[in-house]
DNA sequence: AAGCAATAG
DNA sequence: GGTTCTATTGCTT
């Protein structure tokens, strides 16, 4: 045991802070300080949320015929996750449960707390529905910079200490850090009505298992000369972060069960298991190490809707099944904005003799004239998709034998942003030489202001109320005004963009390998994601300003700034986010303008691709006179 | 690009 | 090592 002077929190060393070398020195006081949040009972909570009249009964959220989480009053009965509904109630028989399936308001919540948590700094990653870790190193280190104070103290619990006895003034950054978790689980729960954990630490790992040290609505810090006593208090290599099922089956067969056992074992022994790298990851996160960086998140890279059921054993049921799943995810797909490329379907099949609990997905892309009426809301979307899928489906089952199905799944994937169908950003990253169209969209993104969206602007450029991905726009912005102006980068291929800090050049930013990105975006704690909202295709209507009662309650209390009134240049075109464009110069909004005005062709055919040589195997159904309504009609040659 | 494995909540 | 309904990353082809 060696005490290395663990406790020199502070430093922050050299002030400017350049990341030139992001392996360098890696002195104490470089310690990041990172936050994971973590919902208290996440379901239950959006549930008591929109009907506290269930804040005081036992409640459980079911799904199917299982209680897949509970109010903290159930579980004083003894109802925990995953159980049974049956066993459920037989613990609690006045048990209240509502239907949990449909995720929406759970994954628009979901959302509206990642948005908040960006607000006040970018750097949230998501884990599931319900956590987030934060990198706030940066900010931390500012804070200590510029109003240094003699008496730190901790907010919430200090792991193994005596909240009361710790000498917080050895920790400076950990205690700010704290204080930072404190005010944000504040604004959680003054905005939102949520209750949270939070741990804060050096690291992912280290403040995931911090975070649940105290439960619920608490929070607590672990110092690093606590982290050995953490490690240490795990009881089995499963509740290490990143060691599933599969791998710890792995370490049981070498023999290892405790951390300990990891810990020690040889690590060229582990590597033939696991391969050089893993088992340096996995053996590290046995010693409480964990480098990975904070990467935001973003909005999501696929989206999808799911059914389980008893059985389905026809196509008739099949089909049915199809039209319901894209239906719902149409919708979302449509919300989102996002155009999507890929499509895939996954079924499970029933097996009485191999239970085993497997998926089989077939995937194919998405024709771009399809694509563009999921993005615009044509009813003609659907049909074509679920004839799509029927194909798919074809493909993983044979029906001239029986079939038992159990589960079906439909995604859309490759989400394509309104920037990136206008072939922008695509040739940015990956081709050589960026097209003229290129350098003129990254330089309007460059001469345009700071993050502050409006409500009001919201009237003027969309016609249409949308949620999730534009919902995380508007909320992410508020209150970033402390933010310098940057410059824009895209973010991830979407309708997003991440803001580079003043002093990175974009185009040599998007010339680095991905991993080289992500490894040096933590650096920048200026960076933010920010949606371009795509723009409806039909004018006239008009979206309603409250439609999001969670975030409009409470408008006091946060020091969230009122965005003040701006005015957007009546003579916008569609495909340009309003206020990036009232910011740009003069000549280049009349380049635009006039380009739009042209209708300028602005769709590339992205490969010449041979669709699927020759079709393997395929039955070209032949085009019937379709009856509307028809089985037959899924069957038209497209 | 496709399909699956593994991990996560 | 199975429940639900997602979502992400990485490996292999």
């Amino acid at each position: 045991m060696d005490e290395d002077e663990d406790d020199a929190d502070w430093d922050t060393s050299s002030g400017s802070s350049a990341p030139a070398s992001t392996g360098g020195g890696c002195s104490d006081g470089s310690r990041r300080v990172v936050l994971h949040f973590d919902l208290d009972c996440f379901y239950a909570q959006v549930e008591m949320v929109r009907n506290p009249a269930l804040r005081d009964v036992p409640l459980g959220v079911q799904q199917k015929y299982i209680v897949v989480t509970c109010n903290y009053v159930a579980r004083e009965y003894g109802v925990t996750k995953l159980m049974s509904v049956t066993a459920a109630k037989e613990k609690c028989p006045q048990l209240v449960l509502v239907k949990g399936e449909d995720l929406t308001h759970y994954r628009e919540t979901s959302y509206k707390v990642t948005e908040l948590l960006m607000s006040y700094c970018p750097l949230v990653e998501r884990l599931g529905f319900d956590e987030n870790f934060m990198d706030i190193t940066e900010i931390v280190n500012g804070k200590i910079r510029e109003a240094p104070v003699t008496d730190y103290c901790f907010s919430g619990h200090v792991y193994n200490c005596q909240a009361a006895g710790v000498r917080a003034s050895e920790y400076p950054r950990l205690a700010v850090g704290s204080q930072i978790a404190a005010e944000l689980r504040g604004a959680l729960h003054s905005r939102l009505g949520l209750t949270s954990c939070a741990g804060i630490a050096s690291s992912k790992l280290l403040a995931k298992l911090v975070s649940g040290a105290h439960k619920p609505n608490q929070q607590t810090t672990l110092l690093p000369k606590y982290t050995g006593d953490i490690i240490g208090s795990l009881t089995g290599l499963r509740q290490i972060p990143g060691i599933g099922y599969r791998t710890g089956e792995k370490l049981k067969a070498l023999g290892l069960l405790a951390v300990r056992d990891l810990q020690v074992f040889h690590l060229a022994a582990l590597a033939k298991e696991f391969g050089e790298a893993n088992a340096q990851r996995i053996q590290n996160l046995a010693h409480g190490i964990d480098e990975s960086p904070v990467t935001p998140s973003g909005p999501p890279q696929s989206l999808s809707d799911e059914d389980s059921f008893k059985e389905i054993s026809t196509v008739t049921e099949t089909v049915k099944k199809l039209e319901d799943l894209l239906t719902s995810l149409l919708e979302r797909m449509h919300k989102d904005g996002r155009q999507p490329s890929t499509f895939r379907l996954t079924i499970r099949r029933f097996s009485s003799t191999d239970r085993w609990f497997s998926r089989e997905s077939r995937q194919c892309p998405i024709p771009i004239h399809i694509g563009q009426k999921v993005i615009s809301g044509s009813s003609e979307a659907l049909p074509q998709l679920v004839s799509i899928g029927i194909k798919l489906f074809h493909k993983l089952i044979d029906t001239s034998a029986p079939f038992h199905l159990t589960l079906m799944n439909v995604c859309f994937s490759n989400l394509l942003s309104r920037r990136d169908t206008k072939g922008s950003i695509k040739s940015f990253f990956t081709a050589k030489s960026p097209s003229r169209q290129d350098k003129k969209e990254s330089l309007s993104l460059r001469a345009s202001e700071p993050c502050v969206t409006l409500p009001e602007e919201h009237m003027n450029c969309r016609t249409e109320r949308t949620t999730d991905n534009r919902d995380f726009e508007s909320t992410a912005s508020t209150s970033l005004m402390q933010l310098k102006p940057t410059t824009f980068h895209k973010g991830r291929g979407k309708n997003w963009i991440l803001r580079l800090p003043a002093d990175v050049d974009p185009d040599v930013f998007s010339l680095l390998p991905e991993h080289i990105q992500k490894e040096i975006i933590p650096t920048f704690h200026t960076a933010v994601f920010q949606h371009i909202p795509p723009v409806e295709s039909r004018p006239g209507a008009m979206c309603s300003l409250h439609d999001h009662p969670l975030s409009t309650r409470d408008t006091e209390g946060l020091n969230v700034p009122r965005p003040s009134s701006l005015g957007v240049n009546a003579a916008c075109p569609p495909n340009v986010d309003p206020r990036v464009f009232s910011e740009l110069p003069p000549d280049l909004q009349q380049e635009l303008l006039s380009e739009w005005k042209q209708q300028k062709p602005v769709l590339k055919i992205p490969s010449k691709k041979v669709v699927k040589g020759g079709s393997t195997k395929e039955k070209k159904t032949t085009g019937q006179p379709s009856q509307a309504n028809n089985l037959l009609k899924y069957f038209k040659p497209n």
